[in-house]
DNA sequence: CAGTATCCGATGCGATACTG
DNA sequence: CAGTATCGCATCGGATACTG
């Protein structure tokens, strides 16, 4: 019986052994998400030792749920999923969906970094519904240690700065980070944090229309959003009981 | 940030604090089973530390998965889920499905042990389809360390003994260790198997006839049963595609 | 850019023994 | 029965440096 694992045999303890310790589900997210490269991998990763990171993409390998594909010219490396991979799918979803149910309590400050949420933000821009001309976005978050960021918009590429990109702004998001968060993962909804004012947009009026749809919120807000309604349906007849 | 957290406000990374580590889900996947005592516990999760048991419990404790009851004199502790630990059911399943069908190979001699398989039977037969009077089944596994197990079955309690209990055997269920555990998970039909000879069940009539009313398969033998026929399925279609 | 190699301190895990 | 206590070892996490 083999370090790591269980010597069951058990769908759960075989699943387990794969998928169950520390960072390999956050992994396995990322491949989801379409992240293919170990940088990027890393870089939605933050505090994964790569040491760490190489060695459960090894292991993923080995486990038949990532191929590892070499470009033509053998420069670059690409981690897809195999179709058991895509399966965890459902697995994730699952966890998310729990996660999202029981232990999710508003966020604390360390678990707020603007380079990450711009950065998650990032891949989930609908490419196709950009305007042909390259769109600025330029985000303030007012206390973060670093204020200011940019989101390029261009129907061929899309891409985060952290430094002033020279480029006139088009649309400046002005919001507290725990507020933006809340809306990228669905627990607060943009039109009526703009309606209270804890979010604004400025900038021209059609793109400011525009912007929502340029911008799919996080995989997981659906999710969190149905929490947050299922919870308050439960606070709600709980009150009804007692009151 | 704590030590075992990711520092993410994401309800994937939450969830995977909670439940991602070693052998957590399968603590869980014993306390959805209706496994309340430490010992009961233990029994089914063989190899695990009983001081890292003791650590998870606590830790799931203050997770809001697990409570912890006393009977009234405080003499014995139970746990038992709390409705997010109980909601945990989807993410083991997903777990288990996902296994099922992607991670489940046939069983290595290390995996198949006797007496957890009879542990595990136990807590499913279905007391309410039992006759009145005690049937007791003899259990050969012909090569196995230990050959002989008993199953006692009576509507008011069923226990498992590995030493003779000395009553007058009323059926006796002889077959290779793998292949009941085949039967037990949804590999293999009962019938099947009984056809083949692979599984031979000697005693009245009627009480093998009975016999599989009394019992439940693994709650995990529906999702294997389904992996099997969809794996089938794709070989087939794909024997199709190059035939 | 995409990793691998190495080092070190902290934690986790597994085995055994002990307690009320 | 239901845990605690202890201890050695392996792995993890974090940092830094190196390679093609």
């Amino acid at each position: 019986m083999g370090a790591g694992t269980y010597g069951q045999w058990c769908p759960v303890a075989h699943a387990s052994e794969i998928l169950a310790d520390r960072w390999t589900p956050l992994i396995v997210r990322e491949l989801l998400a379409g992240i293919q490269r170990f940088n990027d991998l890393e870089r939605g990763l933050p505090g994964i030792p790569r040491s760490l990171l190489a060695q459960r993409l090894h292991r993923l390998e080995r486990d038949g749920v990532v191929r590892r594909r070499m470009s033509p010219q053998g420069r670059t490396v690409a981690y897809e999923l195999t179709p058991a991979g895509e399966d965890l799918q459902r697995v994730v979803d699952a966890l998310g969906t729990w996660g999202a149910r029981w232990a999710f309590p508003d966020p604390v400050p360390d678990e707020l970094d603007p380079g990450l949420l711009l950065w998650w933000m990032r891949r989930r821009i609908r490419r196709e519904c950009l305007p042909e001309r390259r769109v600025v976005v330029q985000f303030d978050f007012p206390v973060a240690r670093k204020e200011h960021f940019w989101l390029l918009l261009a129907p061929t590429e899309v891409s985060v700065c952290i430094e002033d990109p020279g480029f006139e702004v088009d649309l400046l998001v002005i919001a507290d980070l725990a507020t933006f968060y809340r809306v990228w993962l669905g627990r607060l909804s943009l039109e009526q944090s703009q309606r209270e004012g804890t979010v604004a947009i400025v900038g021209r009026r059609e793109l400011i229309r525009a912007f929502p749809d340029w911008l799919d919120l996080s995989p997981m807000a659906p999710a969190v959003r149905a929490a947050s309604l299922a919870m308050s349906g439960v606070a709600k007849s709980e009150n009804e009981d007692t009151g």
